[in-house]
Order: structure tokens, then C-alpha cells, then sequence
DNA sequence: CGAGGAGTTGACGTTGGTCAATAAATGTGG
DNA sequence: CCACATTTATTGACCAACGTCAACTCCTCG
């Protein structure tokens, strides 16, 4: 059995302030897992066994209706936690997780979760502020899709996007991994025709360039006015 | 100072589990509060500073977008708990919450959320589950309104507010606090107008009565296959 | 009794979904 | 390396759901 350095979660904010023996036991109880692109890390409905960390990679959690809808709750990148289930109460994953590109993650056993947070007080506290956090965002989500046209639903989903896994490139700041039409009219509740509509549309205005798979954002300041409900007079 | 009474809270969710002494110490911590009908107990954005019971009543919790819009979040009803703004790592509210009919609540500093959760395991099992439980909730809520035509949102709507607040009444389930159709629009991101014709359609048709802030539900079951999509031919 | 809040209803227009056809890019097997 | 299938994206035509605007009624409270 390999060894896993402790430098691995040791600068996650879930383990921040934990001492480096204690991160040391904590890697104990971990075994580190590849997931090829577009394979399941978890399945939803499934029994909630592990949770676990992205190392490497991006994933894609979604939900997916009694007749066959999907809706993408968010997207993960490394560093953070995905399927706690179980800590919080479930006893069944609420959604499934499944591996953008190729991914490399730690996995731990969920009954493990509680014996982290009774031996080590600041876990406790992490894991209140992250779901705190995730609370949060969901629910400005619903204030978004309540109040919101398509159009600046999608800006806000771009602009998260770039916020969580945007980096330089040539034209702008590039959502680094494939993401298509239809996973960002699963992530606003719109159709792919339609965001197709609006990408052409932002990209004629150049505020964004996009491809197969990849969108750049090349006007983040005005993409931020059309999100924030100015209606662009041009 | 009046003494609190454990009676007022031993048979609640979040204190499940604790020991009668340890329930005399939480309440030591306890003020109680009376809000009259339409007042706030915290603002959005406030600063804060303390979290709160249920004991009677109904509460009204409501975020409201920069250019004035609001969504309901949720109703609360006596035994649930309000206002843990800074246990979940944030230390201002992130939404108001109004009383809907005159309120009393008990009022703890928020500095004793983390105390109790260290002093009483229990407490903070049962807070995980209650947060799991509302993530749940509002993610549910987002895959609603981004896979639903309005009609299945305020189904949906009404369908768990009868399941939370329902009582019995002659004509059938009638949901228990005065309810607007400016409410259930805010609810359901949708408008007044639509949610004036839903429901005279669906009184027509037997499923509900309404009157003046109030609405009774006739048929829940047909309500239900509606909900869920069945285009009811009729 | 008057005013303001809640609700209803009709007419109309727009957003954005549906349907359909086509093109471009990518992968696959021979 | 090419032919073919598959996936992704584009674009036009059409239309329905639902929001907007407006007028009016009814209830409740002071």
C-alpha cells in the first residue's frame, strides 16, 4: 500500500488547521481512486459508501428527474468535497457524479465523517462554513431562476464558471474543461438552441468566443452588465 | 427572570437525544420573543447575532434582489429553527425573515452554537441532518424550476405547504396561515396574474377552493398527478 | 364611509421553447 | 488514411406559455 503524502490535503480548507500528525491519520483511512472521462464517481440513488476529494480533474454533479431531465447542481474542481451524503443524514446519494475529464481523487469511507469531526474540532467547523457556503449558492440560484430572463441566467452561469475554473489564455479567460451547449442549458434550466442562440449573439458583440466544447470570455466586465440585468444598449 | 420550561423544547429535532439537565443549560442561554404578525425577526444583511426557535406561529423567510424583487424561500413552522446565519460561517443573514401571524420564539446568541455543539454530541448530529435536510429542499427546488412549466411549480407549492401547515377542514386540506396570491407567485417565480388564473382554473375543476389569503386543497391526490405532470384530460 | 389591499379577468405581446433541416467536427473500423 | 456514423452546433420558422398592462370588483379595516 502506497502512502499518501499529507501535502496532498494538507492546503484544502476542509483540513485547514489541523495539525500535520492528525492529517497524517486522516490519509490513513484514505485510498486515492482514477475515474476516466465521463466515467460515474457515484450514481444517484446509489448507497452513499465514501466520500471524497478531487485531486485532479473536473466533475460534473447532476440530478436527474423521475423522466429522464438532467440538471447540473454544480461543477467540482480539485480541492474540493463531493458526496457527503451521508454526514448529512442521507443514507443515499441526492445526485450523481461523474468525471468531466480524467480524474484523480481520494476516497474515504462515509462512517469515517463523524469520527473526523469528534477528533478533530476544526474538521467540524470546515465542514459547517462549506456547507454553509453551498447552501448558500444554491439558494441564490433559486433567486436567480426566479427572478431572472434566460439570458442573464446563462451570463451568471458563464461568469461562475470563469469565477471557479477560468485561466488566461490569448483571446480572454478560457473555461478550462469541454462544456457543451447542452451542460449549460442543463445548468440554467434553458434549451441548447437557445444558448447556442445567445453565444453567437454575445460572440457577434465580443464579449465571448466559443467552440466545440470550450467557451472564452473575452469581455468578463460586460458580460458582468448584461448578467446584472443592464440591457445592453448597443 | 422567568424560568424557560425544558417541556418547551425537549420534544424538538435539533434537541433530540439530549438529557433533561443538558436542555436546563441550553435554556439558561434562552430569551423568549413575541413578533407581532407582519415583523421582522432579523433583516438581510443584518448583522448576526442570534438564532432562534419556533414556537408558535409562522414564519416567512424572504430574499430580496438588489432592484427590489423577492423570492420566498420558505416557511417555517413551531419546532424549526431560524437564523443560523453564523454557524454556517457567515455573520450577516443572508435573507429576512417576517412573521406571517403574531410569533413567539425563544432567541439564543449565536456564540452559543458552536458551545452547545461541543458540549452536547448530539446537537451537532442533528444540525447536520436539519442542513442536509434544507440543502436538500432548495436543491429540489432549483431542479423544479429549471425542468417545470409554472403550473407543476405551484402545484408543487401548495402540495408542501399542505404536507408542512395542512389542517383538516371540511372542504378538505386547508393550509393554516393567510397566503397571497402575490405569496405563492413569490414562491414559485412566477406572477400574481398566473397564479389567480391557476387556481380559479383548479377551483373549476374541483381541485381546490380558495378565498381572500386562504386556500384549501379538495382533491390532493389529482392535485398531485398534475404536479407531477400528467397533462389531466379533461 | 372611504381608502387601500387583494383578487379577477381580458387583451396583447414577447420570450423562449419546439420542430426540423443542415453543417461541421470528431471518432471508428476497414 | 479514407468512408461513414455519431456527436455537437447552427439557424430558421412557428407557436404556446406566460408576463405585462389595464380596468374593474370586492373585501377589510380604520
Amino acid at each position: 500500500m502506497v502512502r499518501l503524502d499529507r501535502a496532498l490535503i494538507a492546503g484544502l480548507p476542509l483540513f485547514s488547521g489541523m495539525a500535520p500528525a492528525d492529517l497524517d491519520k486522516v490519509l490513513e483511512g484514505a485510498t486515492s481512486r482514477r475515474v476516466a472521462k465521463e466515467g460515474f464517481i457515484f450514481e444517484q440513488g446509489g448507497e452513499a459508501t465514501s466520500f471524497f476529494v478531487l485531486l485532479d480533474g473536473r466533475v460534473r454533479v447532476v440530478k436527474t428527474t423521475p423522466d429522464g431531465q438532467q440538471v447540473i447542481v454544480r461543477y467540482i474542481v480539485p480541492g474540493e468535497v463531493l458526496g457527503i451524503a451521508r454526514a448529512l443524514g442521507r443514507n443515499t446519494y441526492p445526485a450523481s457524479a461523474i468525471a468531466v475529464v480524467d480524474c484523480v481523487l481520494l476516497a474515504w469511507p462515509e462512517r469515517l465523517w463523524p469520527e473526523f469531526a469528534a477528533a478533530f474540532p476544526s474538521f467540524g467547523a470546515n465542514t459547517y462554513k462549506m456547507i454553509g457556503q453551498r447552501l448558500d449558492d444554491v439558494q441564490t440560484q433559486v433567486v436567480e431562476m426566479a427572478t431572472e430572463q434566460v439570458e442573464q441566467r446563462v451570463a451568471h452561469a458563464l461568469l461562475r464558471l470563469v469565477q471557479q475554473t477560468g485561466k488566461k489564455s490569448s483571446d480572454g479567460i478560457l473555461i478550462d474543461f469541454p462544456i457543451s451547449r447542452q451542460d449549460i442549458a442543463e445548468m440554467t434550466g434553458t434549451t441548447l438552441h437557445t444558448v447556442s442562440r445567445l453565444l453567437t449573439a454575445w460572440e457577434q458583440k465580443g464579449l465571448v468566443k466559443s467552440a466545440r466544447q470550450q467557451v472564452t470570455i473575452v469581455a468578463p466586465h460586460r458580460l458582468r452588465l448584461l448578467a446584472d440585468g443592464q440591457t445592453d444598449s448597443e
